[in-house]
DNA sequence: CCAATCTTGACATTGCCTGGACAATCTCTC
DNA sequence: GAGAGATTGTCCAGGCAATGTCAAGATTGG
């Protein structure tokens, strides 16, 4: 469903939890001592938190896992916190560019900056403005507004010749660094579901793949991410070894792999009680092995979420 | 010179170790012994450093890696501590044995490790080790002894059965979101001459070309990496879109490609003027083309960064 | 009614502090 | 080249404050 409107929206303490990692009682215990963030009150006294709590907490718990004590950071600035976690990560500090409120134009500009730069083979721009972008918009956000719309856009311009295979790979290459470091900088709370996620034998785009992985890991799971074009062995002796909650696929292209039907019952066979969560643009063409093999069919990042907090519980 | 930043933000014990690699005590020692910092204090009484004493500290600890000893060297001025260690790190080999045995086996444990996480499918503690790695070594030991030989027996592994596909995935990834990360932290200066690195069509290893391209970041270099497996078509395009100074490519397997000498020959003459350089493991067995297209054949990281200089001028 | 959340007040853990001891290593002298 | 003495990295005990976690009982929401 369309999620992201555009006035306040509150959250309650389960879903900030969720989010940023943090325990209940850590959260009061910050807001006791120091007034970290001052959630509402909703009628029956129940906190709730907005985006922009969320966004500092989520701030705060990177800096804390970089070695900061709480108690020096509070009175911090986001930019100045930014700035803290961005050195803290990299060993090398580089001064990030400030957050700033956005409209829907930025957000085209963002995707069409982003292609100047692949249209240019510079790398470094790329990614500067892919951070440029997860400063000033939300995960979500920054997932499906751009570098979703980005890769696809590429792809069609790659399909319709316009683009040659040198930008295509420049662009894979920056923004799966990109997203790789998005996955690691998610600190997965002790006792949180786990998730292997990779792509069948074959398929070889893992865009779709690394995407869902921020995602999931967003959402507060233990991702363990394995790359494109595994084969179901691999893949079962994974489940084997990490006992996950949800073994989740991308199938992206090519939409009808005669072999991918067999992969998908080998590994039916090897899940341990996982769920099995099948999604990308050509997942739907193997409609009917998905249904045999019980697989559960996600449409799209939102239902993607969606699932995932079901099979929390 | 070092005017002080906007806001001086201080750095607590945790941090400082991670970022200098040096141990609490250590600090503390050297603190109440020489002076060689004056942390300011917190309400509480802990250390707190400013950025300068962790730059400070970063040199001195370099420069007792090149073989010093902490008293003759805390008295020096940075710009002598700079020029100390620079040629310290070029006349490695020559009189400190003892060190190197030591080193030696520091080193080794820290491949270990690695091993241990890519076995574990632990990404994070991966990434924890590399970037341990990172600011205990020199960049180039990094890369020629810990990342190579890391890589190297990972695909030993995989080759002898040991390890999994998923193993061999996992470990690619993180390293390569690594390395990437190094490189993008490496902003090259002004008139700075371009290299274009990749992996010629069919190779599909691209580490080899990854940590070619972070030595050259390294060595003042404006890289542009373009991923594994480009078309001779592809690589022409880039060079006809960013003049470099140098093409340089990667061949690590296979070493006995039919199709690879075409893609050479037809890549040679769009070269307009620029270097072309080729090495990796398996590069010497192409060497009649080589030399026929008047390739520069380098052996080895080392013999690159020659090469390079050598360019330059 | 169950699950989530609230408040309060302890409790356990962690990180860091001081001071001093110790062992390994280097350096200098004989 | 063998010791004496200085240098240097590491470790421990005892303690403090900051920080994270837990328990108990009350309240709310679905």
């Amino acid at each position: 469903m369309g999620d992201s409107h555009y006035h306040e929206c509150r959250h309650p303490m389960g879903v900030v939890c969720r989010r940023t990692g943090l325990k209940p009682d850590l959260l009061r215990a910050w807001e006791k001592r120091f007034g970290v963030v001052r959630p509402v009150r909703s009628s029956g006294n129940l906190r709730l938190y907005s985006d922009a709590d969320i966004e500092k907490l989520q701030l705060l718990h990177r800096a804390i896992r970089g070695g900061r004590r709480i108690g020096q950071i509070v009175a911090l600035t986001p930019e100045e916190l930014e700035e803290m976690v961005a050195s803290d990560s990299q060993s090398t500090a580089s001064v990030r560019t400030l957050r700033s409120r956005i409209r829907r134009q930025e957000i085209e500009d963002r995707v069409t900056n982003c292609l100047a730069a692949v249209q240019d083979l510079d790398a470094r721009e790329l990614e500067l403005q892919l951070e440029g972008a997860a400063v000033a918009l939300s995960q979500p956000q920054l997932l499906s507004r751009v570098v979703a719309p980005l890769m696809e856009r590429i792809g069609d311009l790659w399909n319709e010749g316009s683009l040659r295979v040198a930008h295509e790979h420049l662009a894979s290459s920056a923004v799966r660094s990109f997203l790789a470091g998005m996955l690691s900088n998610n600190e997965p709370s002790r006792g949180a579901p786990r998730a292997l996620i990779c792509t069948p034998l074959h398929q070889a785009h893992e865009m779709g793949a690394l995407i869902i992985s921020v995602t999931a890991a967003f959402e507060g799971w233990d991702v363990t991410y394995l790359g494109p074009s595994l084969p179901a062995e691999e893949i079962a002796a994974a489940v084997l070894q990490k006992s996950p909650r949800a073994v989740v696929l991308s199938i992206g292209y090519p939409p009808d792999d005669p072999r991918l039907p067999e992969q998908l019952r080998k590994l039916n066979r090897h899940l341990e009680g996982a769920a099995l969560l099948v999604g990308g643009n050509s997942a739907q063409a193997y409609g009917d092995v998905l249904e045999e093999v019980g697989a559960i069919y996600v449409n799209g990042i939102s239902e993607f979420r969606e699932t995932l907090r079901n099979l929390r519980s």
